[in-house]
DNA sequence: TGTATTTCTTATCATACATCAATGCGTAAC
DNA sequence: GTTACGCATTGATGTATGATAAGAAATACA
């Protein structure tokens, strides 16, 4: 759990003794690619942190089509906050595109950090309004965007998962068919648009 | 400001001294229809507590359309939250779609509040995490349901707003055209779908 | 009250994206 | 190596929504 700790510390503003005298409040797991950790009408009591792999968030509407709302590569953090903290059943699926090895952060983790520390509690705060953030950014794309807007939005904002996440599951998180992301990428194909990779 | 006092004593849980004592950091505003409070390149100071009145939130695009994402009615704040918080140049702008009255609440008046007072940083909390759920709850029916579904949506969950927005702003909001919203009503008529008044 | 302006509706046509079906390709399973 | 399966591509066709334009209705305004 080396980035975990790295991410409280040196990121987040706890002290190495901080952290350590709420550690007991996480777990360590490992899980195979495919692996469902959080269900609709289960209510959710962990944040997972990414150590290595790449979860996925996702709703299953009535038609039986998922709609893919995250993903969380390493570092990230993922969750159903709502469901935590009215502590009501899940609205969604997290489960596992590649293997995963995570970090259980149990709610009162995150609590007794900012009850210890005024800075991890700002760093807390900000990533809260970033989060908003990027939701409200995500809401003004599909208003206002075509697929191909919010694809070319896509590779810009998470160049590092272009590679790693099935074309199908990217298309479903802009809210459209794999056909149509397909004829999208030939289109930016044609008009030769390359990604950028240093 | 009945409602404003109303809303940060008996809902927040100040009690009527703590709430005297960081008074000094509001101010009472009225308006009129059309005036615009806030506006790209602008830095978000406030946020803006509806005492009577109808705000709304915006984005222009290139091709110059709006998109709406946020209405504030009596009892709702509204704010360009990352604005003030990053203290960067807002995205958005926010004016009036009725003559409003208001209360600009000081970015310090809720800090100081959260301070004083824990039950009120509980309902400040609790109040972010139902914002991010209504924005994930908005995403989810961008990109899985239809310009009916969206609208059904609307004005279950806002019937108080029906009447008094523009039909085009609800499309705005909507991400459709007021024409389209314009048929998606008809067919609704057609199947003979009311709206229930109590 | 009458006139102007904004908003809503309706019709026609255009287009982006969905759906369905077939094919190919790569990877995993045997 | 062969088979099978999941995924990506492609083509044909359908459908929901957009664009444009005109007229009707509602609202503001003088």
């Amino acid at each position: 759990m080396t980035n975990f700790k790295a991410y409280f510390t040196e990121k987040a503003g706890l002290t190495d003794s901080q952290f350590e005298s709420i550690s007991s409040l996480i777990q360590i797991s490992k899980i195979e690619k495919g692996t469902v950790i959080l269900q609709p009408s289960e209510v959710c009591q962990h944040a997972f942190f990414i150590e290595k792999g790449l979860l996925r968030s996702y709703t299953i509407d009535e038609q039986g089509k998922e709609h893919i709302i995250q993903f969380a590569p390493e570092n990230w953090i993922i969750s159903d906050r709502s469901s935590s903290f009215f502590n009501e059943p899940s609205e969604f699926y997290i489960d596992a595109i590649e293997e995963t090895e995570f970090v259980l952060i149990d709610t009162t983790f995150i609590q007794k950090a900012c009850e210890l520390s005024t800075s991890f509690q700002q760093f807390n705060d900000k990533a809260l309004q970033n989060h908003i953030r990027s939701l409200q950014k995500r809401i003004n794309l599909l208003i206002g965007a075509n697929a191909e807007t919010r694809y070319m939005d896509f590779i810009t904002s998470y160049p590092d998962l272009l590679l790693r996440v099935p074309q199908w599951m990217i298309a479903s998180y802009l809210g459209i068919t794999p056909e149509s992301l397909s004829r999208v990428r030939k289109e930016l194909a044609k008009r030769n648009f390359k990604p950028k990779f240093d």
